[in-house]
DNA sequence: CTAGTGATCCGCT
DNA sequence: GCGGATCACTAGA
């Protein structure tokens, strides 16, 4: 939680599956031109999953999906909101990491101007607010991570992990029940509370 | 706290 | 035409 934790580059293997991935981001920091922080709570999707917008193979929309692991993917929702995606498993596989809330760590004034809002609680808890926050829109679609301005940082080896909850994504129509959304125990900057049944 | 609703637009059937 | 991987706001319990 704390802003002074040292951090170093992020080594994410992005070719494992998207549900593998999302729960190793939980703890990560992103950073976009050194604003952002820790990411709280993360979802899957892959080919095979109808809730995802590869599920019907490659269209115009969703090419970054398809294209390396590794990269964005963004896309607009409702007409109104940019949300981002990490591009997982081998090129052509269609699956990704929607990041569905952060903890603000880097740049909190900068993540309130763009927002509008004090509350820090509510600057990246939920997708479209957490694009917002940090700047994200269809210019970053297909860009990758590990360069700027993106950046992934973690704490060095040893450093306590955060204790990963799961739980049925949010906002679909299909696939409720698969559990392939991922948080940070506790956390107090979710989109939404995790069941206290689903999983401790 | 939960439930309901309008905003707004693009991709796909 | 329809329906979203959403949000902010309101009303009511």
């Amino acid at each position: 939680m704390p802003n002074d934790t040292p951090l170093i580059l992020a080594d994410i293997d992005f070719t494992a599956p998207a549900h593998e991935v999302a729960q190793r981001l939980i703890g990560v920091t992103l950073l976009i031109d050194g604003v952002g922080g820790r990411i709280v709570e993360t979802e899957a999707y892959d080919q095979l999953d109808p809730a995802s917008h590869t599920f019907g193979g490659p269209t115009p929309r969703n090419a970054a999906m398809f294209g390396p692991p590794g990269c964005a993917y963004v896309y607009r929702s409702y007409g109104l909101h940019w949300c981002v995606n990490t591009v997982c498993r081998e090129a052509g596989h269609g699956a990704g990491v929607l990041l569905r809330a952060i903890e603000p760590t880097h740049g909190l004034d900068t993540l309130r101007e763009r927002r509008g809002l004090q509350d820090a609680r509510l600057l990246c808890a939920g997708p479209g607010r957490l694009a917002q926050a940090l700047g994200i829109d269809a210019r970053l679609n297909g860009a990758p991570l590990h360069l700027p301005p993106f950046a992934l940082l973690q704490p060095p080896p040893g450093h306590p992990a955060p204790e990963v909850i799961a739980g049925p994504r949010i906002g679909i129509s299909k696939a409720v029940d698969v559990p392939w959304r991922f948080g940070e125990k506790g956390s107090r900057f979710l989109s939404r509370p995790f069941a206290a049944s689903f999983k401790e």
